[in-house]
RNA sequence: GCCCUGGUAGCCCAACCGGCAGAGGCAAUCGACUCAAACUCGAUCCAGUGUGGGUUCGAAUCCCACCCAGGGCACCA
């Protein structure tokens, strides 16, 4: 090897010789070699091992969101593990047992899509990844506790995803439907609503998504929108707002009403929901959505010309619906049914009208169209010259009236009183609403209702790389698996042809996928669909509490110590996935009683994203920064405090604009403090410098309220406030190396980077004469009696302006600061003798004096 | 279109409850060390807080309007 292994082989040999320099030259700050040295020692001592028999440490559960196995870490994951431990490693300093593990998220596409380009099973595509990465994590000086690794590929992981579908099942939360889904032509896989972005892509393949009909497996998670929206409020100050308000937007909760219309020549009526039922009495048709099965049964009463003319249009939409959602502003179509509903409230023939402006699966795919308060009805209104009525009197600012609708092309949504509307007449919107409710309640042609923009969970997907669906289909229909003949295990890759075709490769495993039914032995096929990867990381975080327990998913009692998760750590990019579903699972097994609480993340932190020159890092766009690179020019230490000392955490950090050079001198700097500290370590800290106590107390105490705040960069740079201060101690003839006071501080900084740099740490403390480990040495206590000041200064302003500052005693009184601040030369110099109107005076720090 | 963030030095970022705009770093410049360089050490330079109003003794901070950047939702009745 290099010369870093025969400088390490000897113990701390007094000056080692690097650069050919003269003999005596002092030792130099290696990275490289501290790496080498320490990383041994850590794997022998497992600092981070949790959990343990006996141990009464509180307990602290930190979880950084676990990675998918694409390849080696990038600088996104060592931006993120670098936050996490920071916020895991000061826990272990406070005295906590803290519980740190990491998993792989190893089911999924990619794996499969690579492995099908290169011929592989994904098992081993997969598994040599994680593999790679876990090297590098250990490498990286992560914190986990490497026994509660987990693999959701496992069989002993996806064991328990199948089980918690038979839950889910026999709740009455999983279930098939038949319905218009999304497709992505690429993978040739269904998307979830959440993996299709708004510009109607697929956001793993980039793929224009189409709709098609097929039978899929649902979770019902919509009937838990109420609760995941409300229980939101509590997450209020501990989650990101942003991520809140995300969720907020996603589930999409609105009031109305349910109003029924009757329908000439039909027994049924058809139900609307609308959010203003006050307007009721402007309606003056109705939409249904065209590709609903509603649509369909209305034109198949209608005439021959009406049918084929529906028919066309039908399919036209069915060609483009997603093509352009994304054009606001595109011309409203539809075609007339020919078919009339009646209003209930006032008895007049609606025309029933088909188009693509009404989505057939919110609310009850059909709308009463009110133009004039409504722009998309307006917009439609005057493309198929439909009549426009106003029933609400809008007044601009000044009260003038709006005008009309019908000549403007502008529907007025506003407030106002309603109008034209019999008995609803003189009342304001709320009103009117209220009153609208009663009235339908009372003639039974409606009742308050709500809904949501939240739909139910599409969960099965054609693919062989997940976890097979537990259900057999027999002739009589489908029957769940028992649990008893849990797992269903993914038949090997043999023989099978993995390449997309639009149905599950498991379909073709014939001896995998024709069972007996476990009901009654007759021939029956398996569902071969696999589960979304999704529900893999919907309950992850409970299973590290038990992770190689094979009697049960998790192990009750231990999550009800651990859990919930104290602090999750992730990206912003599963605001809305990944934590609506765990918060949708927690839910649901809270209330089958097996879990005491209903949130599975108490905080939250989302890191920001490392950028280059602006531009995102990402796998399709290439790694533009290596990560691998970084860490072999600058070392595990600086890049790792590079991350924490960019910016606020939640901040994107543009790897152009930060300095890994920098970070790494100024551990070099705070490594040579140590190496300089000659006292030993029995002295005493009192018999120190007073001034560089003061200093250090104080850096103490600010760093713990940063690191608490997740201000981790403003906490690094006291730290080198306080490694500057030091220097300037050590050199100082009056103080030196001796001092008490300075081994104090450098302990200090030991201890305060162990969070952030641990190899440096950790070769600091060796140096100061201690074992290891440093990461369990104890946070530094603080002596409150070292913060208090001598003096402090005191601003004096005159009219707001600093014109003098005072040197006072912290406990000096009002009084005495006035007259103070008063006498001062320079005051009086900036009065020139007016007369004084008001003496603002905030003792000890401030006094302005404002003249007349 | 609606909602949410955020604009402080050449750059990344601090600044408590409204109270001295600068803690830290990068870059730059100068000096010391060196045969020279790297390294190291020391020093210097730099903005009045996106714009315009308002409240206040006092505003980066609070209020209003606007501009710019980023993000979310978007034919959801």
């Amino acid at each position: 090897m290099t010369q870093t292994e025969a400088e390490q082989s000897g113990t701390q040999p007094s000056g080692s010789q690097q650069h050919g320099g003269p003999a005596g030259e002092e030792e130099r700050y290696d990275a490289a070699a501290l790496q080498e040295k320490w990383l041994p020692v850590w794997d022998e001592l497992a600092p981070f091992a949790s959990g343990a028999p006996g141990d009464e440490r509180p307990k602290k559960y930190v979880l950084d969101m676990f990675p998918y196995p694409s390849g080696d870490l990038h600088m996104g994951h060592a931006e993120a593990y670098a936050l996490g431990d920071v916020i895991a490693r000061y826990w272990v300093q406070q005295g906590f047992d803290v519980m740190h593990p990491i998993g792989w998220d190893a089911f999924g596409l990619p794996a499969e899509n690579a492995a099908i380009k290169r011929g592989l099973d994904p098992r081993a595509w997969t598994y040599d990844n994680i593999a790679q990465q876990k090297a590098s994590m250990r490498r990286y000086a992560c914190s986990f506790d490497w026994d509660r690794v987990l693999h959701t590929s496992d069989p002993e992981y996806y064991t328990w995803n199948q089980w918690l579908f038979l839950k889910l099942y026999e709740k009455g939360l999983a279930y098939r439907k038949d319905s218009l889904v999304n497709w992505d032509p690429v993978d040739q896989t269904v998307l979830a609503n959440e993996q299709v972005l708004p510009d109607g892509t697929s956001e793993r393949s980039g793929a224009l998504v189409v709709k098609k009909k097929l039978t899929q497996w649902y979770f019902k998670i919509t009937d838990y929108a109420d609760r995941l929206l409300d229980d939101l409020d509590g997450l209020e100050g501990t989650w990101p707002s942003k991520v809140i308000s995300m969720q907020r937007n996603w589930i999409g909760r609105s009031y109305g009403a349910d109003v029924d219309f009757e329908i000439e020549g039909r027994d049924e009526r058809v139900t609307v929901y609308t959010t203003r039922p006050d307007t009721l009495h402007g309606a003056t048709f109705m939409v249904v959505a065209a590709d609903s099965d509603l649509a369909e049964e209305l034109a198949a009463g209608a005439s021959e010309q009406v049918r084929e003319r529906f028919a066309a249009y039908r399919t036209q939409v069915q060609e483009t619906s997603d093509m352009d959602r994304l054009a606001s502003d595109r011309p409203k179509t539809g075609v007339a049914l020919g078919r009339y509903a009646v209003n209930p409230v006032n008895g007049e023939r609606l025309p029933i009208w088909a188009a693509d402006y009404v989505l057939a699966d919110y609310g009850t795919g059909a709308i009463m169209a009110v133009p004039a308060h409504d722009q998309r009805d307006l917009d439609f209104a005057r493309a198929f010259d439909l009549p426009v009525r106003v029933v609400v009197d809008v007044r601009d600012a000044d009260g003038d009236p709006l005008p009309d609708p019908a000549a403007s092309g502008t529907a007025t949504a506003g407030d106002g009183v309603l109008v034209n509307s019999g008995s609803l007449d003189g009342l304001d919107k709320r009103a009117g609403i209220a009153r609208a409710i009663e009235e339908l309640q009372a003639s039974g042609r409606g009742r308050p209702a709500k809904n949501y923009r939240l739909r139910d969970w599409l969960i099965s997907r054609q693919r062989y790389w997940g976890t097979p669906i537990p259900i057999v289909h027999t002739a009589t229909g489908e029957v769940p698996v028992p649990e008893d003949q849990l797992p269903v295990l993914l038949p090997p890759t043999e023989g099978l042809n993995l390449t997309p075709k639009g149905t599950s490769p498991l379909g073709a495993a014939e001896d995998w996928v024709n069972v007996p039914s476990p009901v009654d032995g007759t021939p029956a096929r398996r569902d071969a669909d696999t589960m979304d990867t999704f529900v893999d990381s919907s309950w992850y975080f409970l299973r590290f509490v038990s992770p190689h327990d094979d009697t049960q998913a998790f192990d009750r009692d231990l999550i009800a110590q651990w859990g919930p998760v104290d602090q999750y750590v992730g990206g912003v990019t599963h605001a809305i996935l990944h934590l609506l579903y765990a918060r949708f699972i927690t839910k649901v097994l809270h209330d089958l009683g097996y879990l005491s609480f209903d949130e599975p993340f108490s905080r939250l932190l989302n890191q920001g994203m490392v950028q280059m020159d602006g531009s995102a890092m990402s796998k399709s766009k290439g790694n533009l920064v290596r990560l691998s690179d970084q860490l072999e020019e600058h070392g595990v230490d600086a890049v790792r405090l590079t991350m924490s000392f960019a910016g606020p955490p939640e901040d994107d950090i543009d790897w152009a604009d930060v300095s890994p050079a920098g970070s790494s001198k100024f551990l070099a700097r705070a490594w040579r403090l140590a190496r300089d500290v000659t006292s030993s370590p029995e002295s005493d800290p009192a018999a120190g410098n007073a001034a560089l106590r003061a200093v250090t107390h104080r850096t103490v105490h600010e760093v713990t309220q940063h690191v608490e705040a997740f201000r981790f960069n403003v906490a690094v740079a006291r730290v080198m406030e306080l490694v500057n201060a030091t220097r300037k101690a050590v050199d100082d003839p009056a103080v030196g190396p001796a001092d008490p006071a300075v081994r104090e501080a450098v302990e200090a900084v030991a201890v305060v980077l162990s969070l952030f740099a641990p190899y440096t740490a950790e070769d600091m403390w060796a140096r100061l004469g201690h074992e290891p480990c440093v990461a369990r040495a104890g946070w530094p206590v603080v002596d409150a009696a070292l913060l208090v000041q001598d003096t402090v200064t005191c601003v004096v302003q005159v009219q707001g302006k600093v014109k003098d500052r005072l040197e006072v005693s912290p406990d000096v009184g009002e009084d005495e600061l006035r007259a103070l601040a008063l006498a001062s030369a320079k005051v009086q110099a900036a009065l020139a003798g007016r007369d004084l109107r008001t003496v603002v005076v905030r003792a000890p720090k401030l006094v302005n004096i404002v003249p007349a």
